[in-house]
DNA sequence: TTACTTGCAAAAGCTTTGCCTTACT
DNA sequence: AGTAAGGCAAAGCTTTTGCAAGTAA
């Protein structure tokens, strides 16, 4: 019997390792491009096509998350424990934002879907603080 | 004084008539693809880009949502006013999802969040009862 | 040794844009 | 008449994919 659920990954190369690295040791919710540029750091040859195949095997394997706000870029989130967003409309930042869905809410969504819930997203839009105070300093 | 607050939309050309009657008239959440293809049936040279051009404008204007899932197409909604959906993971559908949220939870999600929050998303996803049963014919 | 992965580059898919013409107000 | 808007097609961007070479196991 094997001891995973539905790997895909079924060799850890370099790449593999650096990208999971570098995902599982940030916050900020890096875009392909932002994860390639960083994975260039320390494999000066790696792909952009590298990162997306390897970003693919990682969110099949529930290793990560996907996180798409408009229909630019797609952000990844390091953290595959279901959690919510707060997006800042400003500066295109995505930040971790700590609060639970009340049961009673999935519960009526359950009883008011045209079909069987599997999963919910829930974001929050805004200006984040940074973005706020820059706007005031520009004021003075 | 202007009677509108924000309007992008200067001139009621045939074109973006129908793109909002369209719109106006389904709750189906089509494409950009979808209301090319219907708004053929009455003007047979619209062109795509038209109908990207309005939506735009009516976006500027409130008088439409975007939504989108995964980082294919977007869809289109003509009920403005804020409310939920339930995306089918089989078939791609958008329905309604007749539930308000709590204020509770944006109430704790204001305290919680990293900046000033004027908005927010939440959506469900899981397989359509229309899905369920095909799935179901299949079996037998 | 096998066949999964990579790099590179081309292709794909959705959306935007430039340019010139049309037509709303 | 003036200029926003349309049609067409090319360009833009992000993501995917084909192929030959490389490499984990």
């Amino acid at each position: 019997m094997s001891k995973s659920k539905s790997n895909k990954c079924q060799r850890m190369t370099l790449q593999r390792r650096i990208i999971q690295e570098i995902l599982h040791n940030t916050t900020s919710h890096p875009t392909a491009e932002n994860i390639y540029l960083e994975a260039r750091k320390k494999l000066p040859y790696i792909s952009l096509g590298t990162v997306y195949r390897n970003l693919k095997v990682l969110l099949q394997d529930n290793k990560i998350q996907e996180l798409n706000y408009g229909k630019g870029v797609s952000h990844f989130d390091g953290n595959y424990f279901p959690h919510y967003h707060f997006v800042c409309q400003a500066c295109g930042r995505v930040y971790d934002i700590d609060i639970t869905m009340q049961q009673g809410l999935l519960e009526s969504a359950k009883a008011a879907a045209m079909g069987e819930i599997t999963s919910h997203r829930l974001e929050f839009y805004g200006i984040c603080n940074a973005c706020l105070m820059e706007k005031q300093s520009q004021a003075n």
